[in-house]
Formats: structure tokens, sequence, C-alpha cells
DNA sequence: GTCTATAACGAGATAGAC
DNA sequence: GTCTATCTCGTTATAGAC
């Protein structure tokens, strides 16, 4: 066997494993992750279902790529997005991670959906999507790194007895050079911008936010005031 | 016909629609809304399926009525733990309408789902679910008002200039009598709120957050002092 | 008037024989 | 890899029981 061989083989592979996944993602938008079946997307290819198991071993597996390929594209938006005020201040590139990860979640609803909506019955993420999904959350570990350097930052007020403990686990874990206050605070702020990028995706904000960029805008910097910046 | 006779009719009614909700709703746990189907849930209460349309017209009909049920279910959860404190400061009453809502979200994961997660493809939520998803918002609303009549706030920081059309149409919406800058941080914490809620219900906070009620308390706490409270 | 059952439609998924 | 027979689904028309 050539080289060559070797090599185009090999670029088959990429282009079918590629082809199957942007058609699950066609039929992910239209009919919901739930729905989502190996043999539609065979023959939405004019394959026939047992020869997609040569690329993904099951239904699950497939879900999982779509997965790690939705979090790796929101990462990456995110760090773009960051990338493009890296010299501006603390406050200035939290508030641009915020706006890049609404700008993918608007041009990608379906993938936002399978990544932070509802879990799929039957389905449970396996551990491998882990590295994907901290993409983000290490943009602001970074910001927030940084603030503390430059004294870009505001103090906290100190966390109740009944949350030490665990804000110090969490610390240790996710950022051991932050305060524990910091780390708290930027966990639940993590969380609190899915919930606005959430709410306006999933039509929440119906008939209650209009215009939603400047809302979504401020209140990202609200956020980012709650971990201390600005 | 006697009134009896109309009285007996009326429960009967009243019951099967019950039944039929009730087996739909442990559909939805098993299989998720998507998949929910008239059929199956005729089939599981010995119904045959053309009777269920003599009580719901067509499948997005008693999707709908799960909906409001479970928006009702929240609001009733949430009203019921402020009302536990209603003699009690505005800081505490938020903090137990937010850990009503995380109490009702924990122990009915699926309709949370339901209502808050993604989409049922193909399925648009009428306009008759607005006021149960109203309540929570009352509620908070209503404390921000005694808040603001009692003088147990604090000042919030002004509007950018891009959000003060939007910030004062939704006041005038939402809550007349209270300022533009409550109503758009008062909207922005709601989001949040359930960003918190969906990431713990959802696995976001899988190896991340452990020790989740204190950290929500805490988290819920800080969400008040963004509306002003505290 | 109120309900349930039978039967059917068109569309789509599925299992298994070949 | 293909074909077919048999399932599922939402929905409607119709007929008859109470």
């Amino acid at each position: 066997m050539s080289s060559t061989t070797q090599g185009a083989r090999a670029r088959a592979r990429i282009e079918v494993t590629a082809a199957i996944k942007d058609e699950a993602r066609r039929q992910l938008a239209a009919e919901g992750a739930a729905k989502l079946s190996l043999r539609a997307v065979a023959r939405a290819l004019g394959m026939v279902s047992s020869a997609l198991y040569r690329y993904f071993p099951s239904r699950d597996d497939l879900l999982t790529a779509l997965i790690i390929d939705a979090y790796d594209s929101l990462g990456e938006s995110a760090e773009t997005a960051h990338a493009a005020v890296a010299d501006a201040g603390p406050l200035r590139r939290w508030v641009a991670v915020c706006e890049g990860v609404r700008g993918w979640a608007l041009a990608h609803p379906h993938e936002y959906a399978l990544i932070y909506g509802s879990p799929v019955p039957g389905y449970s993420a396996p551990d491998t999507t882990i590295p994907a999904a901290s993409r983000v959350g290490l943009l602001f570990i970074g910001i927030l790194r940084d603030a503390r350097l430059s004294a870009g930052g505001t103090e906290l007020p100190p966390l109740p007895d009944e949350l030490r403990t665990e804000a110090d686990r969490m610390a240790a874990d996710l950022a051991p050079d932050l305060p524990p206050e910091t780390v708290a605070a930027l966990v639940a702020a993590w969380a609190q911008l899915y919930g606005l990028v959430g709410f306006e995706l999933f039509g929440q904000f119906h008939r209650v936010v209009e215009d939603r960029e400047p809302f979504f805008r401020h209140a990202a910097t609200r956020l980012a005031h709650g971990v201390g910046l600005g």
C-alpha cells in the first residue's frame, strides 16, 4: 500500500466524516437532537445505515462528535472576539468574550441548544467533551488573572461561611492563583451569561426585551462588575 | 338534563383530562417533549387515539396545556416560598423566591426542560402561556416595589445612552412605577437566575460546583444586590 | 349533546429476508 | 446493499352508544 493511497484514503475518510456531521447538523436543526437518527442521515447521503458505523460506532458517538464540534466552534468564536480587543482593558475584553458567545449562539441556535439546552433523553456526555466545553471559561480566567496582576479590579465582598470550603475547593480546581471570592463569582457569572443568551435564543425575551444588543452589552458589563472588573 | 348529570359529566371530563396530562408528563420524562405522542398516551390509558381529540384538539394543544401547568406549578412553588417569609425584608424575600424556583426545578427537571429548555421542533407557544409564565417575574416586581417604598434599596448606576429608550419602554410595559435602571437590572437578573438553575439541572456544574445549595444561595443574594436590594 | 370506536389517509421509521 | 412487509405517527370522517 503506497503512501499516496493511504493519504487518499485518509482524506476520503475525513471528507465522509465531515459530510455525515454536516447532514446530522441539518437534522439537528430540523428535528432536534432527540430525533437524530443514523438511518435518516445515511439515507440523505445515499448511503446505507450500516456503512455509517464505519465512521461512528453508535448514534451516541455521532452526538458526542457534534457536541465537541459545537463547543469548539463556540470557543473559537469567543477567542476570536477576544483577540480583536486583546490589548484593551479587562472589562472590554470580558464584554467582548460575552458578545462572542452571544454572536455564535444567534448564528448557531440548534447547536447552542445541543450543548446548553435540554439534555438528550438517554444520552450522557462522556468526559471527552470537557476540554472543548472549557474554552470559554478559560478565557474568563485569563482575563481575571491579568486584571489581578494589573490591579485593574475592585474588591469583592467576603464569602459567607457556608460557602468558604466549597469556594476554596473550586479555586484549587479551576484557578489556584485567584482568590476564592473571585472564582465563586466567576462560576456564577459564567452560568448567568448563558441564562441571558438562552433566554434571548429560546424566546423568553419575546415582548419583554426588544432591542437586545444594547441590553445584552449592559448586562454583560454588569456581570463583569460582579466578578470585580471595572 | 339534571344538574347532577351535568356535574358528573364535568367531573369525568376533568378526571380524564388530568389522566391524559399525567400520562403525557410521564412520557415527557421518559422520551422528551419532541417525542411526545398522542397515540402512545392514548394506548397507555387504554383509549383510542381519536378519543383524545375530545380533550385536546391537537398534539400542540396538549403540549400547551402541559407548559401552562408547568409554569403555574413553578409559580405556585415560588409564591409559597415567598409567602413563608412575607414579613421579612426584601433581600430575604428575593432569595426565598429564587430558592423556590430552584427547588421546583430540581423536583421537576423534565417540566423545567419543557418550559426553559430547548424549544420543541415545530412547536410555537401561543400567547395564552404568557400569564402563567409571568408569575415569578411578578413576584420580583412586587418585592422591588416594596423595597422602593421602604427605602430598603441601594442606588443603581445610570444606564448607558444606547439602552435608555429600550429601558424606558420595558419599564412602561412591566412596572411603570419602578425606575428604568431597576427594570433593566431586574430583567437581566431574571434571565441570569435561570442560567444558574439550568446549569445545575442540565449538568454543566458537574465537577465544577459540588456543594450547590450554598453556592446558589450566595449567587441569588448577589443577584439581589444587582437589582439594588440589600 | 357528549363521548368512544372503527377505519382510513399519507408520511415516515424499522426489521429482516434476500 | 436492496426490498418489502410491517410498524409508527397526527389527523380526520363516520357511525353508533349513552
